[in-house]
DNA sequence: TTGTCAGGAGGCATCAACTA
DNA sequence: TAGTTGATGCCTCCTGACAA
């Protein structure tokens, strides 16, 4: 594709199609996790796939794998295990991965951060966020990022296992869960000032 | 300038899988 | 087996781009 075949198009004008060919570029560059979960395999969301390629570091590791040695991962079970297994069975997947290497799309693990700076940054090991309300300057995946990037987790509800709730403006039910279960509540201001102080 | 359309973002409910 | 968690689908609202 290219921006003059797209211009062509009903309702695809110059800005559009600029766009369309910068993200399909863009597209190529994103993580094996995030390309695993763009498969759409059954049970396999954004949290699995990133499960999966810490251990399965590219998709030919994946493919060959058995649904045993899948389920070895600790958070999959026999059902995931049994879908992914025969998700890479599937002739027309197969194509689809092939055509995806061709294409130059990521499919294995490039990692960028050092295990010692991931180490000297995860003052949130062991804490789990819930987000809750739009924040008032942070998109919800750049509190996420940021978050884990200071080896916290982020989950999408509220339990007794959660240690804090980001409250941004017109919050959800997940508030009133919260408060309910008397968990602490912070910020988008508060969260800041913990990820810059880098401690609790 | 205005109406239309598509897509992103967020919330919520439901279901199913996983762990302890 | 209960509690927890993630996947999924649906909804609403908002924004930006396009066409007329």
């Amino acid at each position: 594709l290219n921006v003059e075949s797209l211009t062509s198009l009903e309702r695809m004008g110059q800005k559009s199609a600029s766009k369309l060919v910068d993200a399909i570029a863009t597209s190529k560059t994103k993580p094996w996790a995030r390309v695993l979960y763009g498969l759409g395999i059954r049970h396999v969301g954004s949290v699995n796939a990133e499960l999966l390629t810490q251990k399965f570091f590219s998709v030919g590791k994946l493919a060959q794998a058995k649904a045993t040695d899948i389920e070895a991962v600790y958070g999959i079970g026999p059902e995931i295990a049994q879908s992914i297994e025969q998700w890479f069975q599937v002739s027309a997947n197969q194509e689809l991965v092939k055509r995806l290497n061709n294409a130059g799309v990521t499919t294995e693990v490039r990692e960028d951060i050092s295990n010692v700076e991931k180490e000297k940054s995860a003052f949130l090991a062991g804490k789990t966020f819930v987000l809750t309300g739009t924040l008032p300057t942070l998109k919800r995946d750049e509190a996420k990022s940021l978050i884990e990037t200071a080896g916290g987790k982020v989950t999408s509800t509220v339990s007794s296992k959660t240690n804090f709730v980001v409250v941004g403006k017109d919050p959800g039910s997940k508030l009133q869960k919260a408060e309910k279960l008397g968990i602490d509540q912070l910020s988008e201001a508060q969260l800041l000032g913990i990820l810059e102080g880098g401690r609790l």
